[in-house]
RNA sequence: GCGCCAGUGGCGGAAUGGUAGACGCGCUGGUCUUAGGAACCAGUGGGCAACCGUGGGGGUUCGAGUCCCUCCUGGCGCACCA
């Protein structure tokens, strides 16, 4: 019976070359897909081009040609690269995000997510990276640095789109419990991400005025010890009541700390009430408050909190304690009874977390509340080379998102690239329009689509990527979820927890019937190679080092080189190596045998030129046994070949192919240890099947050769009855020891064995003084002999 | 700090609670030779041996690399998340 599989393996950025981790990514998803062609299912394995992105933009600057041609260039010449490792991909498929039969179906969608309300427009804190004149993700700051210029980013408030993310936050937080095939590390990452937590929203009244703060917690019990409100100094109080100078110093205080765990604050000149007390409570502005977190207040219980004990302490705020606990242990914030705490004394944690909740409900002070950590998904970016969002402002401020009629947005192709930012902002000529409907002058949104938008839904349009609409529902419904999603586990937060909002969103805006995008998710590991460094730090390509007596050299010259850790191939660490060199040296099955040989697929994989040489000659050793005369081949023959049938599926199947190797290598040691050739026999075309997921090339010139076929399909069926073996070897413990093995019959009688085996001198030997006082007889398994 | 994962020969790694080290690399000895990044044969956890061996210690079990507790080490992720 055959069943659709749809096989995706994650698509590339067209960087200019394919690199080694590609390479392990494609084999590994093609061997699967080649494999469940042979089957008889209905596969589905396309490719494409992750095409947007900085980088095209960097490299128009840095070589002066425009960000489509580099890109289009770069595609032409991977996807070259590409066909040389023989993957099985349906190029019929294949899409490129940059093209506008791509980009113009998800403007589309970006109207239908604002019609839906998941798409919307405000004022945020962004990183701002003040060189590149751009926006950054969270994920391209790296230690408060622009990862490309090394510029401290700034934060800046601006007006940028958001997807809704956060209303699936309780969604894709559940759903993760469904998703069975995947690795436990990603959910988990994703858990943590989307950061629920459960406790109260409690409102804290300014004195003398009608304001008051929101501040959630997780600790309402511990209220009754609260003794200061601490607020970040982007909390919307903190403009009200300081001026914008005094903002920008205490701003600048704040990143003069040089640790950043150590606590800091300003008092400012209100405080809040109590929300049960007659009392007062002292309102600063502290360093450590998120403004991204909760509602960017918290109210300070010192006695219970790490974090309020510390800032307590250092500007002598009372201590109030209000669990029971010994004073050395404070701060403590593990369970207990509570006290000093009149309508809770005595309750413990989670009881005083009820009570004190629903007292603040009847008496309209706070309400229990779930807060998520992740937040909306903001999607501007202030760069050329991306999508355009399809949106017009009016001279007056006001917008308007296009309709669908109007699309699409095109990208221009003539814009000055030399300057530093968005281009498209200085694009006269396409950023002023007239508006089709108002007939008012209207100007174009400038900023483009995150180019995580672009991969959010691309697995979708490659189920009908020449269409006139994004997607056909049925289609999607019938083709979805991918079966197999392979790729690399950096992309466990971002992407495939925007995959998983778009496909959720979609599903309610088309109604459609599928809830997540991957159904199995396999993360390869890394591809890592040995590192070389001259004693200046200096990094040295492996290729160049040589040995001379014990010591390392440079190539060609007398200076020492020292061998570092083994590291993930980079550039910058030269110790890449590059698939064109290794293609044309080994050959492509001799590489593809490579990438899954040496660690399991998830693992990292050493590169070693001993792994690849011994692959290479794994193949010749293939062909050479081929090429001889055949034998006499026995039933044992035709059995050990049904296993190899059996194991190779098996571990296909698990992504074990590390171990389909070595079934290679034990069904021709086999083979060639016993003189037994099969030449052109049934046998050998059952093997060239198997064979044929993992090297396609020399399983089909093998094909063609000894069958002058070129038909390689209908995985072999085996006859499990083969793989049962009547005969085995049985080993005999003493106390759960191995003391020896017999050769014994499946199904021996018990009694008549152990008859046999007390007469072993082995045996005899260690049980002759002693008493047996239990046989343990796994039927078939092992037999235990207990003495005393 | 919190969370997750992992520790098995010289190395990469195999082992539904049932013969630990499959398979490969490397290494040792040998054969052949058009002297090679070949091919083939034999060996290869430790120990002369009895025996001992899966990071350390404890436990469950007839039996533990595998399950439980605890500690140590390494990796990854998150990191003032209130």
């Amino acid at each position: 019976m055959s069943s659709k599989k749809y096989i995706l393996e994650m698509f590339p950025y067209p960087s200019g070359n394919i690199h080694m981790g590609h390479v392990r990514n494609y084999v590994i998803g093609d061997i699967c897909a080649r494999y469940h062609k042979l089957k008889g299912d209905e596969v589905i394995h396309p490719m494409g081009w992750d095409a947007f992105g900085l980088p095209a933009e960097n490299a128009a600057i840095q070589f002066k040609t425009h960000p489509q041609d580099w890109t289009l260039s770069n595609i032409e010449n991977m996807k070259k690269q590409l066909k040389k490792l023989y993957l099985d991909l349906d190029w019929d498929r294949e899409i490129a995000t940059c093209n506008k039969d791509y980009y113009r179906f998800q403007q589309e969608l970006f109207i239908d997510l604002y019609n839906a309300g998941l798409a919307y427009k405000k004022d945020s804190l962004v990183n701002w990276d003040p060189v590149d004149q751009t926006v950054l993700a969270n994920e391209q700051v790296i230690d408060g640095k622009g990862w490309r210029t090394g510029a401290i980013v700034e934060k800046k408030n601006l007006s940028q789109w958001f997807f809704k993310i956060t209303n699936y936050a309780e969604e894709l937080l559940v759903d993760l419990d469904k998703l069975k095939l995947w690795p436990d590390k990603v959910k988990t990452m994703q858990k943590n991400w989307i950061g629920k937590s459960s406790g109260a929203e409690i409102k804290f009244i300014i004195h003398g005025s009608e304001e008051y703060l929101n501040i959630f917690t997780t600790r309402p019990d511990t209220i009754y010890g609260a003794t200061f409100i601490a607020v970040s100094i982007n909390h919307p109080i903190v403009s009200k009541y300081l001026d914008e100078t005094k903002i920008k110093k205490i701003k600048e205080e704040f990143n003069l700390i040089e640790d950043d765990k150590n606590k800091m604050g300003f008092k400012l000149n209100i405080s809040c009430k109590h929300p049960i007390l007659e009392k007062e409570l002292p309102i600063y502005v502290a360093n450590f408050v998120l403004d991204n977190y909760g509602e960017g207040a918290i109210f300070g219980c010192p006695a219970h909190d790490e974090r309020d004990f510390e800032f307590a302490k250092k500007y002598s705020l009372p201590i109030i304690k209000v669990i029971e606990c010994d004073d050395e242990s404070l701060p403590y914030s593990g369970d207990g009874q509570l006290i000093n705490s009149p309508i809770l004394n005595g309750l413990n944690k989670d009881n005083a977390i009820r009570k004190i909740i629903s007292f603040f409900e009847k008496n309209g002070i706070g309400k229990e509340k779930i807060n998520y950590k992740i937040r909306d998904w903001g999607v501007s970016r202030q760069r050329y080379w991306g999508c355009p969002i399809p949106v017009i402002y009016y001279e007056d401020g006001s917008y308007r998102v296009l309709e669908k009629s109007e699309l699409p947005v095109f990208l221009p192709y003539n814009v000055n690239l030399n300057s530093q930012g968005n281009a498209l902002i200085n694009l006269d000529s396409w950023r002023n329009i007239k508006c089709t409907k108002t007939n008012k002058n209207a100007y174009r949104e400038t900023d483009t689509l995150d180019t995580f938008v672009d991969s959010s839904w691309y697995y979708i349009r490659f189920l009908n990527n020449k269409l006139d609409k994004p997607f056909n529902a049925e289609d999607v419904n019938n083709l979805l979820p991918v079966d197999k999603y392979i790729g690399g586990i950096e992309h466990a937060i971002l992407h495939l927890l925007y995959s998983r909002f778009f496909m959720k969103a979609l599903r309610d805006i088309y109604n459609l019937k599928v809830d997540e995008p991957f159904k199995q998710l396999f993360t390869q590991g890394m591809i890592t190679h040995k590192t070389y460094k001259t004693l200046n730090n200096e990094w040295v390509m492996p290729k160049e080092v040589v040995s001379k007596k014990g010591k390392l050299y440079k190539q060609g010259t007398s200076e020492e080189i020292f061998e570092g850790p083994c590291e993930k191939m980079s550039k910058s660490k030269k110790n890449v190596v590059e698939p064109d060199e290794i293609l044309e040296n080994y050959g492509v099955d001799a590489t593809r045998i490579f990438m899954i040989s040496d660690s399991p697929p998830d693992r990292e994989l050493e590169w070693t030129d001993e792994g690849i040489q011994s692959s290479k000659n794994l193949i010749h050793r293939i062909e050479k046994y081929f090429s001889k005369e055949k034998s006499e081949i026995s039933e044992e023959t035709t059995k050990q070949v049904e296993k190899f049938i059996f194991d190779i599926e098996q571990n296909i199947m698990n992504f074990s192919l590390n171990k389909c190797v070595a079934n290679i290598y034990t069904l021709f040691n086999y083979l060639e240890k016993n003189k037994i050739y099969l030449s052109n026999s049934d046998l050998s075309k059952k093997i060239l099947i198997c064979l044929y997921p993992i090297v396609p090339s020399l399983s089909s010139s093998l094909n063609k050769k000894l069958f002058d076929s070129l038909d390689i399909n209908n995985w072999p069926v085996i006859d499990k009855n083969l793989l049962i073996e009547e005969s085995i070897i049985l080993p005999i413990q003493i106390q759960g020891k191995l003391v020896t093995t017999i050769n014994a019959k499946k199904g021996y009688n018990e009694e008549d064995i152990l008859h046999y085996v007390y007469k072993l001198d082995k045996i005899k030997k260690k049980i002759s003084d002693k008493q047996i006082i239990k046989v343990i007889n796994v039927q078939d398994k092992i037999i235990n002999i207990i003495t005393k």
